[in-house]
DNA sequence: CTAATATGTTAGAGTCTTCTAACAAATGTT
DNA sequence: AACATTTGTTAGAAGACTCTAACATATTAG
């Protein structure tokens, strides 16, 4: 069994390697907020372990074995955040910290009845997937809002990212999952585009947020 | 904010000096599963925050800070225990290993919001009662059923102790909170009794047991 | 292609929690 | 009271995770 700190390791290695697949010791000592030595021990630690696959002076990588770890850690969060959201009320933007320990339980009883209670779902709060009991994941096929033209509608279905200020400031703007959008114009000069939804006839947002709006298109 | 290792001292100091208010190195070592020398030094970190009393050679007591703390602890404890049965459906013998890992996460909302959502109970599963959020506890005023004599009506109101081997015996007896009984006999010779609830007509229990079936008089 | 910069590594140390071995104090027994 | 036993303490060390300072290797820019 992973200490804490070695599954939050796997866990920021599994996330920085989307769609990358190698990962640098500074990246993972930023993304942790600890020294590059120190992960530098960590990783020699992880590799004896049998869980990343790293040499001197390259960029490291999971091993089936850390890749299929760091996604069960995952899959306790992500079900745990929906948890918190879907049957206890708390808000989206709420449940990341509460989420970042429990994730750290070991008791797959507890989580296996998240997963009953709620339905087996297959997205968390903000749309990322939910790994299953093998640690497999489906990618989604979800683009961001930044790609589309003018004209085009199409629902929001995920978050690039989900900072606590990210989800504050879409909740200020009274946008969710499952929101249809359509857009109204794209300004040339920065990007930035103006959106229609429900209630709200006129929003214009950066490129930057955009960016972090996963869409499927509708219609 | 105490570590989860000083958490752990102190809710065993806790439970430790119900009534007795005094607790030595080895009763704690023991609890702890950790050596007395290791007790020893934790004990004097602890003396250093400020959460117990301990001099030389005598007996640890926690300060009113450390039986605050530890209280909050036993809270957090407690509601995830009720919440596991109440709101996620698992049985009384399975939630201390979940809770006692619970216990230390970091959140009081999440805490809050259990306790709303069970609309504030007042004990556990177990029949222990939940402090406060100011870490008062209510001291328990049911009896040992081994105090009460034959002919005599009650009812089962909490456990002395809810290990996982007590529990499933109880539960394997088909004996729960609330359940109300009736004292047949008791044998003299070894302080056994035989008890009528329920569909069960007549159920032998040892002394031992009776020890920790705590009940209130009715009728 | 050398020099400057960025990135990675080694060495040595500190904190937290734990241990064992050896010693000291308190308690219980005849 | 004197001895034996139990209980508590000190000293020294180890493992996990972290750091800073100093050095080594890679990468980037002139």
């Amino acid at each position: 069994m992973a200490s804490q700190t070695e599954e939050n390791y796997l866990k920021a290695l599994y996330s920085l390697s989307v769609g990358k697949m190698e990962v640098n010791i500074s990246e993972l000592s930023a993304a942790l907020n600890v020294s590059n030595p120190t992960v530098n021990s960590m990783v020699k630690n992880l590799k004896s372990k049998g869980l990343v696959k790293y040499e001197k002076y390259k960029p490291i990588s999971l091993t089936e074995k850390g890749r299929k770890a760091a996604a069960l850690i995952v899959r306790k969060h992500r079900l745990t955040e929906m948890f918190l959201v879907e049957k206890m009320g708390f808000g989206w933007e709420e449940v990341h910290e509460i989420a970042e320990q429990l994730e750290h339980v070991n008791s797959s009883a507890l989580f296996e009845r998240m997963d009953e209670l709620m339905d087996h779902p297959l997205v968390d709060p903000h749309g990322s997937p939910i790994p299953d009991r093998q640690g497999n994941i489906s990618e989604s096929a979800y683009e961001p809002l930044s790609k589309f033209s003018s004209g085009r509608k199409v629902k929001l279905a995920a978050l690039g990212h989900s900072s606590t200020e990210f989800l504050k400031f879409l909740n200020s703007r009274e946008l969710s999952l499952g929101t249809e959008i359509e857009i109204k114009s794209i300004e040339t000069y920065d990007g930035s585009m103006v959106l229609s939804y429900q209630n709200h006839a006129s929003e214009t947002f950066t490129k930057a947020v955009c960016e972090s709006l996963l869409v499927e298109r509708v219609g």
